[in-house]
DNA sequence: ATTATTAAATGGATCACCCATTCAATGGAA
DNA sequence: TTCCATTGAATGGGTGATCCATTTAATAAT
């Protein structure tokens, strides 16, 4: 589409074919008369057909990411909308994680590298809504590592094996120097990497969303208790040689007795569970 | 600020603390001089702040699903920011399924009950963004339904059975009509539904996001070629049966063996299994 | 050549309006 | 009284003008 060529794509003008208020005099007209039902009006808000004309360009292969978007007072004008409504749209896009903004000249609307984290944030938001609990988020968790223990098994790497050596040294330091807070971070980290050596990206970022929440519990509850589980780094050791050695049973069997225990800590006194604690304040390294 | 109460929770004066425009001079104190790390800085924004306050509220329980926000202009007004502003926060909730906006007298921002779908829109963001890749995504989704067959084997109820019953009947109703596309749309129902027949949330979320990409594919081969699947209904009371009689072993195998024949029907014609032609349309149903 | 200054482009934010929708209150007709 | 049409206020949806803060490239001064 462009002319002008500069060293990392200007996108400019896209031609956004314009928006224009078409009046909600629409009712979209139903097509085939298949199914008498009439639900989804909600009348087509100009900055849902932003977004959507945005995700679409992305998903056509027009927008990639790195590319930048027209300079908001231009796309506004090319779109024939108002910049605060371009901007509502853009603000949704940004906290989607699917564009970056920056100001000063060069600055601009970019697309971005997709953010795995975003399902954490899912995850956070249907916990604060009481759509899905606490039990059912820890259950799905002990299943999807049950799994993950699988391909981690059949697909781990060198490298990933290493990575993950090199996480039970921190631990172990952690521990020797009674760095209780940094050990659970830790952990958190050991299941992002042991999620990575499946060499499954959706795997991985699922187990993600899933343990950031779990760490959260196990962070407050040592936080407040100053309790910490025993032998952690031995249990890491024994769980990794049988990981190296491709053993997915004794590996799982080790983990799942691990993930039972730590259950156990954390139920030890409810009221430390409860969802406002871990989900409330934001600790260091747990958010973007 | 008024008093006086309605029906449904009417939130009055959440007596929010301004937010007030501290001018960029912050750089955040360091705190604990532990990490030379100076990457974060990214000049906290005004809406950025507003969801954070909105969402800390719902995870310490004060907001509830069913609750209304004040209305924008006292709201803008009690946080100390501009109208514009405030909206660009709300529409940013909106968006991720928090907030539902309502107009007219009476309307408001009220809180919603999560909305599950959106981690479809996660899982069709990191596709369209090339952050995962359609075969990631395949091989999740075998990895996971077997898990889910595992878990509906233990816990599906009657109901849930009964209901995947039901499902297939459509299906045979709209094989003998030659509805393919419903077809395909029954199927996606199906996957819904022994998903849902764990009775984890989690998992059945999970299973949806991977589902709903990977039912645009079939939807958009069949809608293509015209080809569909051979005895598609006889296969499922094949796997409807071993599910009611608990026996995982024969239900995994079905459907693992039905699923790689799906794929093969698939990747008969590489051409069709591009993203854009999955992702780029909305098909009625696949969408809010 | 190096460094300080300036100017332009861009996102961040505000203000003052106006429109469209919704719903309770009002009031007139049956 | 009962019912239905009217009306008006509250609310979200949207616009346009205007200013601020940040960033970077071009320019000027050293």
């Amino acid at each position: 589409m462009s002319t002008k060529s500069s060293p990392r794509a200007p996108q400019r003008s896209r031609t956004a074919s314009p928006i224009r208020r078409e009046r909600a005099t629409d009712l979209r007209a139903a097509g085939s008369a298949a199914a008498p039902t009439f639900k989804p009006i909600h009348t087509r808000r100009t900055f849902e057909e932003i977004c959507e004309r945005i995700r679409e360009q992305l998903a056509l292969g027009v927008l990639k990411p790195g590319d930048k978007l027209p300079a908001e007072r231009e796309l506004a004008q090319q779109l024939g909308v108002s910049r605060n409504v371009l901007r509502e749209a853009l603000r949704s896009l940004e906290m989607a994680g699917v564009l970056r903004l920056q100001k000063g000249v060069k600055g601009g609307a970019f697309i971005q590298q997709g953010d795995t984290r975003r399902m954490n944030e899912v995850m956070r938001d249907m916990l604060s809504l009481g759509t899905i609990s606490v039990r059912e988020l820890s259950e799905a968790r002990v299943h999807v590592l049950d799994l993950v223990v699988q391909l981690a098994c059949a697909n781990a790497r060198r490298a990933d094996l290493d990575a993950l050596e090199a996480n039970i040294e921190r631990t172990v330091l952690a521990t020797s120097e009674g760095r209780l807070l940094d050990r659970v971070e830790c952990s958190r980290e050991f299941y992002k990497l042991l999620a990575a050596s499946t060499g499954n990206k959706v795997i991985a970022m699922i187990v993600d969303s899933v343990t950031e929440i779990h760490m959260r519990f196990v962070y407050a509850k040592v936080a407040s208790s100053g309790v910490a589980m025993a032998r952690l780094a031995e249990k890491r050791r024994q769980f990794l040689t049988a990981l190296s050695a491709r053993n997915a049973e004794l590996a799982g069997r080790l983990l799942r007795s691990h993930l039972e225990s730590v259950q156990r800590m954390l139920e030890q006194d409810p009221g430390a569970m409860s969802l406002h604690v871990a989900l409330a304040d934001v600790q260091p390294g747990m958010r973007r």
